[in-house]
DNA sequence: TAGTGGTCTAGACCACGGA
DNA sequence: CCGTGGTCTAGACCACTAG
């Protein structure tokens, strides 16, 4: 069965069961999990859909739409449509403090950075009142793209106080190895997780359909002596990760 | 300023500047925030701005759209577009084992519940392994959409074997509150959060647009003998729900 | 250079909501 | 009833990719 003979609208489609957009998109998804369609296959260009399923360009593109903004498949301009390989998901504790390239590495995954801002800088308002720094105390700044597998997983932006990080250009890898070096390792945090919808430039950086719902997560951590080591605000892309936490009744 | 005014193309439309789109997105995503759009008051119709900034209504539609995917505004057939109220988010421990309802109540949070299917039924393969039910037994669901302030929060998809809760019509707002009453509440869960696109049904029932994003989260939850109480799957909604989690450092 | 997805238009009809 | 958003079309041009 081909996936041209498959999308014959005389079997499927059904004058009045709802929007045509809908019920197409409808029977991509089943082309593709049935196996029509398997992992990394093209799927023919939208002007070849447009004339088999007899709708308009426009009306095929919105059925598209929805599935790239599900991931089930990525469109590649000037190459083509292609279903996406379901990545296998990543799980992070919610209860222990781990350091992201320490947690990869016991899972065989290899992981490296992309610097997009890294030194000392002068802080903002909130950084200031967060860590709190003196006057004219400036912040180390590290803003990166994390990847695992080859994959990328996070968009990373840390700030730290000075007193804490001295150096933020020793930093290469592992953030909390460098800590753990100087001294300075955190042993508690708080963490706060929420879903947003992933906006032009960070899904571009995660590589996935802007609009793709991700993991928001403002982490505070602290050193031994109740400093405030580090603010960070990472974006986790949502297909990629799940966070795994272990609840006790509260007494 | 008037709407009127603000969207008048000349100010701020910039050919070579991007996508129509995304500029005009851009400047209502000013409007909001600047206040000349405040919080449910209605927009120009979709045709009337089209005629103000000599856009097609297409190009329209498609900024707007994304304001609506990120929650700014609201669309309503028939009636019109509104900015949205920006909901106060509502904050939930990872690390102690509450309920809905009584965590809804110490913030002075009426709850509501409206029912989507409560009784007994023939469990699925997944729900027999991970209960650990025995041939023939049945499976007590509870499936509900979960409101507190007046606003739809969650949908809470919960399966408990009879013996843990006999009869699941007795539950009539606080689950974990019958299962205490019949010395069955549990003591610890096990719980997997990551984030996805809301599909429609669920969009809806939610009152967002489809394809916010949202919460997804899986609760195995353990009496204190040791046996699976409950296997809950919710979505939350991510423009409402942060989770807050406290971590240490792993020994 | 040919083929792909990305953007954009003008115009049509439908479905729903409120006066 | 009218005005709103929702769906849909045919056709155009641009931007990018690959052979």
């Amino acid at each position: 069965m081909t996936i041209t003979e498959f999308l014959k609208p005389d079997s499927w489609f059904d004058q009045g069961a709802g929007p045509r957009y809908v019920q197409l998109r409808r029977r991509l998804e089943e082309a593709i999990h049935s196996g029509v369609l398997p992992p990394n296959s093209s799927l023919p260009p939208e002007r070849e859909i447009a004339d088999i399923t007899d709708l308009s360009r426009v009306t095929v593109r919105k059925a598209m739409h929805e599935l790239v903004q599900q991931g089930a498949i990525e469109q590649r301009q000037g190459s083509g449509s292609f279903v996406r390989e379901s990545t296998a998901r990543v799980e992070q504790s919610l209860s222990h403090l781990t350091s992201f390239t320490e947690d990869m590495q016991q899972r065989g995954l290899e992981t490296t950075s992309k610097w997009l801002e890294r030194g000392v800088f002068l802080p903002t308002e909130e950084e200031i009142s967060v860590l709190s720094l003196g006057d004219d105390e400036s912040v180390a700044r590290i803003y990166r793209l994390r990847e695992a597998g080859g994959q990328p997983m996070a968009l990373e932006r840390a700030a730290l106080p000075l007193s804490i990080l001295p150096n933020p250009l020793e930093v290469t890898t592992s953030l909390y190895a460098t800590l753990d070096q100087i001294g300075h390792r955190p042993v508690r945090a708080i963490q706060k997780i929420s879903a947003i919808n992933l906006e032009s430039t960070e899904a571009e950086l995660l590589n996935v359909a802007e609009g793709t719902a991700g993991l928001r997560i403002q982490r505070l951590s602290f050193l031994e002596d109740g400093r405030v080591a580090e603010l960070t605000r990472s974006l986790y892309r949502g297909d990629a990760y799940d966070f795994v936490a272990e609840l006790q009744l509260s007494g």
